[in-house]
DNA sequence: CTCTGATCATGT
DNA sequence: ACATGATCAGAG
């Protein structure tokens, strides 16, 4: 089938809305077939059953007459109703060699996925995939972003100018993530300036950034009236402009600041939060304040920083629940939070040993997760699948319990008297939180 | 000192 | 009443 204009395609395309996959699989390609194995499955049906395009893939666009790349992914509805996208989108291969000679404007990836077509099905873990159902699409048009795709685009390249293709992270960047890419976890490629082989990796949309456009597709009508700023390239250009003017103060000093009200003895032990969340704001009202935020996976962080430059805390994150632990890492919930997830550091140096109230606000920094971390990760994530197998808390990788060089582990978080590890098995949202250590910490804020 | 389980202040 | 982010505080 050939389609001669854009509206032509969307005008076809628009039958596609509440089909099945089965209603339209044509050439019986779902017959016997596993989703898990075959990720381009859903959308070879839609190619060939619903387009009626043969079956072969070259790598030429899908629409090639209109230069438009058909894509197809899912999201999944959240307990309170909201959406989410299912996955990032994964674009064109990133070819080390020839991104350093590329402008984002030049390159392969705009070329090949400069507009798309988005089919959206609803991923249902209870169906099988024939059954879900086929609910939106929309026509994309990646130059919409143009400004931060751009800047996300040189941060690659300049990662892979470095000779550091090998320590990049999807968290690098805000929109454009450099994903793994490979058929094997031991799959290498080269590199133009370093004789370590780096994993191979695809450029894709990153999931918050499908969850955003998703969001702005279905709740286009609200989003209009709210159409929020796009200042800033990076979250961290924006909480740098707003922390600007109080570098140097204290906790206390900029609480009074900013409340006009007076703290003298008592520090309140979440300061530092209370000021993050006044100057920066609270994470749920943030994609109001600047687009950036609709369309990424960021947390605001405070770290107090000893005199000697290293932290002197571990980092805590949300507690943990038993059904996170359900599926293999690869596909879990935790791995694609701290794959994608960016850590914004804000940092109050320590003086004289000076207690919570009294360290200055010195820097902000950024933490992303490479590969190295991501596997150990995964040893504590199987760790703790393995003792909820077991039902035996002592196998749980706390500080004091788990292997050597753990960069994750778990620590109690609970009200008082709640012991932690002791009711561990007894309700799906346990007591405890993962923290990373000091040691990745140090090595992170290049101390 | 560091380590690690426990607790606090806040918001919903 | 509980989740979150972060700090506290006793043991060694």
């Amino acid at each position: 089938m050939k389609f001669r204009t854009e509206q032509e395609l969307l005008e076809y395309t628009s039958n596609i809305k509440g089909k099945t996959f089965k209603e339209i699989d044509s050439e019986n390609l779902l017959a016997n077939a596993s989703l898990n194995r075959q990720k381009g499955l859903l959308g070879h049906v839609v190619e060939t059953g619903f387009y009626k395009y043969p079956i072969n893939s070259d790598s030429k666009a899908d629409f090639e007459e209109l230069d438009i790349e058909l894509k197809v992914t899912g999201y999944v509805k959240n307990k309170n109703g909201s959406l989410r996208a299912k996955e990032r989108l994964v674009l064109s291969k990133i070819n080390y060699n020839e991104i350093i000679n590329e402008t984002f404007e030049s390159s392969h990836v705009l070329g090949k996925c400069k507009k798309m077509l988005i089919i959206w099905y609803e991923y249902d873990s209870t169906k099988e995939a024939k059954d879900f159902l086929i609910t939106d699409y929309q026509l994309y048009d990646m130059t919409n972003d143009f400004k931060i795709f751009n800047n996300d685009f040189e941060i690659i390249k300049g990662k892979v100018l470095d000779g550091r293709a090998h320590e990049l992270s999807e968290g690098d960047t805000s929109y454009l993530g450099a994903c793994t890419k490979a058929r094997t976890s031991s799959d290498r490629t080269t590199q133009p300036f370093s004789d370590i082989l780096p994993k191979p990796r695809a450029y894709s949309l990153k999931n918050a950034y499908m969850t955003g456009i998703l969001r702005e597709l279905i709740e286009k009508p609200t989003l209009l009236e709210i159409k929020s700023q796009q200042e800033f390239n990076t979250v961290i250009e924006y909480v740098k402009d707003k922390l600007e003017a109080y570098f140097g103060k204290t906790q206390v000093e900029i609480l009074e600041e900013i409340t006009g009200r007076e703290y003298d003895e008592i520090i309140p032990k979440n300061i530092s939060k209370m000021i993050s969340d006044e100057l920066i704001g609270k994470d749920e009202d943030l994609p109001k304040k600047d687009d950036l935020f609709a369309k990424t996976s960021f947390i605001i962080k405070n770290l107090p920083i000893k005199e000697d430059g290293k932290p002197r805390e571990r980092m805590s994150f949300k507690t943990i629940s038993l059904s996170d632990f359900e599926t293999d890492w690869e596909d879990s919930y935790w791995k694609n939070y701290f794959e994608e997830t960016t850590l914004i550091v804000i940092c109050y140096a320590e003086k004289n040993k000076s207690r919570n109230g009294f360290r200055v606000l010195s820097d902000v920094k950024q933490i992303t997760f490479d590969e190295n971390d991501l596997e150990s990760f995964e040893k504590t994530y199987n760790q703790i699948k393995l003792a909820i197998e077991k039902k035996d808390v002592n196998l749980l990788p706390t500080s004091a319990n788990g292997f050597k060089n753990q960069l994750l582990e778990i620590a109690p978080k609970g009200v008082k008297g709640d012991d932690a590890y002791v009711n561990f098995f007894k309700r799906d949202k346990t007591k405890v939180a993962f923290m990373i250590s000091k040691k990745l910490l140090v090595n992170k804020l290049n101390i």
